[in-house]
DNA sequence: ATTTCATTTATTGTATACGGAATTCGATCT
DNA sequence: AGATCGAATTCCGTATACAATAAATGAAAT
């Protein structure tokens, strides 16, 4: 377990960053939006300067887009893109995954009846949740911090593709019997097992959730 | 193939950007170093602006760190870290190689050709130049953007740690055999193959860095 | 001599000010 | 009326100015 941050207040940029990255993957603020710094400042009551900062780290991340020489814009979301994404956490989870076998991690197993539990619930933003948590406690238990640091930056990508499309499709049922399965790998010290496993959790949440995307785009 | 960007003349704390990070992957600041704001502006010649800004994307990758409310350092390179790195970037080779294999990609046999020259000279910079520019050819040819997108952050700090190592201690013979058993494999379109030697591939390379660090650390 | 407290200094983060580039709008000309 | 050229506006990037905070230094007291 690593020590808490002792910093008291973040950065001004940080929280800017923060808020927007926020309302990002919420979908508060639409792919295609154009953001202005002078009206982002004014709404969060700061200068433009933290908010020049933040939107350099979003783009660096690939939430917002230049627009030619006017500004930056929310990432308009595409299926080929997401899909892109999933490839990557995809191959970042396996990964994870087969450390984790391999050091018999022991990972809580109430994430798993939290997960279900949501997953009949009504809430889109517990689903969400639910499934992230699963997966970062993987990332942890893998030892490797920089997978949990760079997989969450994906995750941000994912979240976004998901609560645009969540509430329209509902969650796939088997997806918590695929987490099971996969925690009991691990539990059980097999990596190549746990690797696969999760490797083909990954492919048919992809397959999903761009395909639905897909049928979006389509209709619109 | 992708259009190349019109924009004349890059923002200047893209230029602070990559003078830094260019300083810190090649050694000429080393490991430790304190980076104070003013002077790094005064002996580059811009404000304080740009580089406050180019700092916060570096703590971003990781290639600085905070040392207390003082300012920043460049991050010191540790075993551990970089074992870390190479498990990460041999899960990307290992994707980039497979998704490279189904599509049957056709890349340049001429890298191949060039890295055993470069082996055989004295160049240590031409060695690794070589080295990066045989797994970039993967990962463009994956067809999956952001492999290379999120491989070549991580390959900045594997530079970083190579350059740091090899002029002590000189390539392995067999890394060009392996590259091209990875290529052949690649272009008879055998995916599990190409991911399989991609990922052995990785792993050696890890033990043999991560061994002469600890070493040199030893030595020390 | 060592410790503690206050003052100074170093250095950052944020705000404001400035200059320039690109787009948009309007007027004039055909 | 439509097109074209120029003026005005918008908006960003960079520089400078300001404020706050943590470290460092030095003096005084035990």
């Amino acid at each position: 377990m690593t020590l808490t941050r002792i910093t008291l207040e973040p950065d001004l940029v940080e929280r800017v960053y923060d808020a927007l990255l926020h309302s990002i993957t919420e979908g508060t603020l639409a792919p295609g939006t154009r953001l202005a710094q002078e009206s982002l400042a004014a709404q969060l009551n700061v200068s433009r300067q933290p908010v020049l900062q933040a939107l350099r780290l979003l783009k660096k991340d690939g939430f917002v887009v230049d627009v030619g020489k006017r500004g930056v814009m929310v990432t308009p979301i595409d299926a080929k893109g997401i899909a892109q994404v999933y490839q990557l956490r995809g191959a970042l989870d396996a990964l994870a995954s087969r450390l984790a076998a391999e050091r018999k991690a022991d990972i809580d197993p109430g994430l798993i009846e939290r997960g279900r539990k949501a997953a009949r619930g009504r809430s889109i933003f517990a689903l969400v949740e639910t499934d992230i948590a699963f997966h970062n406690a993987i990332y942890e238990a893998s030892g490797n911090t920089l997978i949990a640091e760079s997989a969450n930056r994906h995750w941000a990508h994912i979240r976004r593709a998901m609560s645009s499309v969540l509430f329209a499709a509902g969650v796939r049922e088997s997806v918590w019997d695929e987490h099971s399965a996969i925690l009991d790998a691990i539990r059980a010290g097999d990596g190549p097992k746990a690797e696969r496993l999760t490797r083909e959790h990954g492919e048919t949440a992809a397959r999903a959730v761009t395909n639905r995307i897909l049928a979006q785009t389509a209709a619109a």
